[in-house]
DNA sequence: ATCGTTTCCGGACAGGTTGTCCATTAACGT
DNA sequence: ACGTTAATGGACAACCTGTCCGGAAACGAT
């Protein structure tokens, strides 16, 4: 009753497959037909799976998010300062895990679908957090929380993104964390050696 | 000798069609046809201009880059800082008047090349920005200028992006400026209006 | 206004990809 | 062992692509 071994098989066939051809050729250049040679299925199969390339991306995608989602739950309720630290962390794991899907997601491919499910959800936690902050806190929010998370999320992904995408060895987990902080707390002028003047 | 008035017509009729039509139905959903079609030409002379749609989107992209590099260019030589200020301000209101274009480009429509080619851009010039500063600056950076530079453009495109996209009338230019210059400078925490415990 | 050149047109072409169908075979869970 | 469910392979029309061509039209320069 639970999950036919099969579909199980098939499905990790496909989302591997795809993942592999992506790194190697580009999402755009690939065919169906690519994909399920790679995954060793016929490719009828493939359309009882899935509408098209995009819906197989698309749900490989959402898998992802709902495992992430499950490491930062637990997570999540500790904290009350909200996403500090450890909540970090654990995505920093999950994404050196999930190297590859996460590189091809933030590099936008596919029909940039998968980034921006990526991105919304991220942008509804941060949000939530920063909005959080400004209820138990005296002064009100400079800016909207909103903004500040759209902010948050585009500086976290494209500082990912570099530490995912380098050749040699990466810099730890650990540190990449300690420098996220850093900006979030004190901003790029400090981070350069600059004293703002204005 | 300087250049054929029907290629000047054709090019601009393309371009048009393709930001009007990646609006209306998303850049993957259309078809060469569609296009010579909106923009009223053969779609034989589609192909003595353009590679693929892929090529036609680059090219506009590459002439959008080239046009704003012309509007920095003198900006740039005047303020010693770097990107404060004037060029941040004039890239908004590019961005403003060539709205659609540029939201078609954030979203990352295409094969995710045009966002390449403006993020990468960006990325060296703001880089050499940092690394000016690093220089004529006592002490040394906290952080790797590549990355600080990556952590730039990520939050500016993203927060361009939550701008542009908005329905409503949008803040003016000189307010998004200033907002982005105070979180470059003070970082999120302080738009939060939170105190930094670490 | 004419003339040589360049671009555009429109129609046709083969090749590849897509998504769907179906009858048959194999694997599954109980 | 049995009834059910999934996978297979092959065939199908529909569509899109990229390329080619001869003829018509627009161009810039004289």
């Amino acid at each position: 009753m639970a999950e036919d071994r099969r579909t199980r098989r098939t499905r990790r066939a496909l989302r591997d497959a795809l993942v592999a051809l992506v790194m190697e050729r580009g999402y755009a250049a690939l065919t169906v037909e690519d994909i399920t040679e790679r995954a060793d299925v016929a490719r009828a199969t493939f359309y009882s799976h899935c509408r098209d390339k995009d819906d197989l991306f698309t749900r490989v995608t959402t898998e992802l998010l709902q495992e992430l989602g499950e490491r930062l739950q637990p997570l999540a309720d500790k904290s009350d300062t909200g996403f500090t630290g450890e909540p970090l962390l654990a995505l920093l794991h999950h994404a050196e895990e999930e190297r590859d899907l996460y590189r091809v997601i933030l590099r936008g491919e596919g029909d940039g679908k998968p980034l921006r499910m990526f991105t919304e959800e991220a942008v509804r936690r941060i949000a939530a957090v920063f909005r959080h902050r400004a209820e138990q806190n005296h002064r009100a929010p400079r800016i909207d929380p909103e903004v500040l998370a759209r902010a948050w999320v585009g500086e976290h992904c494209a500082v990912m993104q570099w530490w995912l995408e380098g050749e040699a060895e990466r810099m730890p987990a650990e540190g990449l964390a300690e420098l996220l902080l850093g900006l979030s707390k004190h901003g790029r002028y400090w981070a350069s050696g600059f004293d703002p003047v204005g």
